[in-house]
DNA sequence: ATGAAAGCGCTAACAC
DNA sequence: GTGTTAGCGCTTTCAT
């Protein structure tokens, strides 16, 4: 198995067309699941596949219909997170079911890198993109144009989509957040949330709480936003610089529940007590929650449902079927013991 | 932006050709970086291409040349889990930087599912595939033979590999952890793990975890493997099942550290202390545990440079260059406070 | 350094 | 229900 340039004679349609003695075209017509063929000879032909180990050479249908190309390109900002790989994992089975495959990507929340990435993608003529994130290059909107290629944007709504928006309302999910805060008592919160390259992304959500603190009597008394990955240890450690920073903090929301939990035990470490001390919120209703001793209040909102509507509106589009622009993916949240 | 149909009219390097006045051969040159054209020309081509806004076609490029293949099939067990997400994140950008591009799947550790993931991706002439695990079926490793196809095998080391194979050594790593609890005192031991499909790929560290009990004086309790994805609430109710079965335990070794994480939870509510009543021992080296008051008794492993290196062997392979054909991936006992 | 011709394997369009 | 012809946009090979 060592000489990876052996010479590959793949057997080809015209081998398996003589085979079942009928023409290429028939036997295409057969594999495509087309109509226009006896029964008699599907059988003849399948047999002639069977026969010949025969490998259906999609570069070649691709190439030779615009049509044929069941390349999606998905791009995500990264594949180490559990959402983003929860929603990864629902669009590629949805895809695969439908008869499609995935080329994926990851922009680290860098509007070049998915620049890059798109380039090298459209070359493979993939029948349509998902794009994650609120911000794009010109240059991508614009070669986005010139193929006229169906594109679904996702994790963050987009009102005004470049073709098709399956998003949560981040600012929904903060705004409801800070007001259920307030509403418990927090008057003096913090927000700790942690960006690895360019801003954006997480912080609608807090906009979102930032507008509610206002309007309901409550007050932000700091934010860190480290320059990290979200993660348990980022917020273990960010919840260390807000306490140090004001002492008189009765409640920190951060940008996901893992960043939560973190800062529940650096809380738990400084035998603050949650929530009688300071209250706890997360985002995103992730699994570690499920086993803490106290509930974590967070948001939980459906990574699978996003990446299974996606995947079959960018497939609805692609085959010319309605769908609709705007989807919103549910979101809700969930009241626990640390708020 | 609706119409998907709209007619693609691409620029093609024909067009490009003339407009910097060379034959489509000398724009082809020029653009694939081969030699044969001078600097002038090179100019010429690029102000063209610049131009025309030139996309390249690859599944032209792809079809007409067996080597002009840069799409590289790459088939996991799960996207959800933060393990074969690091991996999967590793393998990508290394392939991105080298010129070549990820097609996923995933086969939820049902061997058929690979199979038919691997049926369609070879449709797509992939220059190499990456799988994981080492349960495939006939099928696929005729199919790998036919096609005579780079191919890397990951996760599980495997001595005889199809191709390549770059993993960790897991049975090692049960070993160890089995010896190391042991010299701490464990005697009564359990074994919590979970699978959701077919059986296998995490019970090579519970071999070796039992043949270190066995020749160490320790004993198995008791073990349960839950139909299930592992993660933190399925070490959560893992634990639970063992204890109740068992009352008399002094360690369980989980099959990763969420589900660790999840026992020590189960723990602590029961008012059971670590590592005083009962010690605990996870794999991994997931982050959740750099934030636990105790630090978690583990295996750290290097999911990243797995990855790298994978993708690194099959290019290098790919390019026809040398390549060690079994390549152990780093792991290593991490004693925490846990057992 | 550059070009011309052939062909990769399939599908669309049209004939029969 | 089936076959024929043409052509997709590149790269290869061979000339010059």
């Amino acid at each position: 198995m060592s000489d990876s340039k052996k010479k590959k004679d793949n057997v080809t349609l015209a081998q398996v067309a003589e085979l079942a003695g009928v023409s290429k075209m028939t036997a295409s017509r057969v594999l495509r699941k087309a109509s226009g063929f006896s029964q008699n000879t599907h059988d003849r032909v399948m047999r002639a596949v069977e026969e010949l180990g025969y490998v259906p050479n999609r570069l070649a249908a691709a190439f030779g219909s615009d049509k044929a190309s069941t390349l999606i390109g998905v791009c995500v900002p990264r594949l180490t997170s559990g959402m983003f790989g929860s929603v990864l994992d629902s669009i590629d089975h949805t895809l695969s079911r439908l008869g499609y495959q995935t080329i994926i990507g990851s922009h680290e929340q860098v509007p070049e890198t998915e620049e890059a990435w798109l380039t090298t993608i459209l070359s493979w003529r993939p029948a349509g993109v998902i794009l994650s994130g609120r911000t794009h290059t010109p240059t991508v909107l614009e070669m986005l144009r010139d193929q006229a290629i169906p594109v679904v944007e996702i994790w963050n709504l987009n009102t005004s989509p470049i073709d098709i928006s399956v998003g949560f309302n981040h600012f929904d999910c903060g705004h409801e957040m800070g007001r259920y805060m307030v509403s418990r008592g927090c008057r003096n919160v913090a927000f700790v949330g942690a960006e690895a390259n360019t801003p954006g992304m997480g912080m609608v959500r807090f906009d979102g709480f930032m507008e509610a603190l206002e309007a309901s009597g409550g007050h932000l008394a700091t934010r860190e936003v480290l320059i990290d990955r979200p993660g348990f240890y980022a917020g273990y450690y960010g919840t260390e610089t807000v306490l140090s920073r004001r002492g008189d903090l009765d409640g920190i929301y951060y940008q996901e529940d893992n960043m939560a939990v973190g800062g529940l035990f650096y809380c738990q470490s400084k035998g603050l007590s949650v929530p009688d001390d300071i209250s706890i919120a997360g985002w995103g209703g992730m699994e570690v929650a499920s086993v803490l001793p106290k509930r974590l209040t967070t948001t939980s909102v459906a990574t699978q449902a996003l990446g299974k509507t996606a995947a079959e509106a960018l497939i609805a589009r692609i085959r010319g079927e309605p769908v609709q622009d705007v989807i919103v993916a549910p979101t809700r949240l969930v009241p626990g013991s640390t708020v």
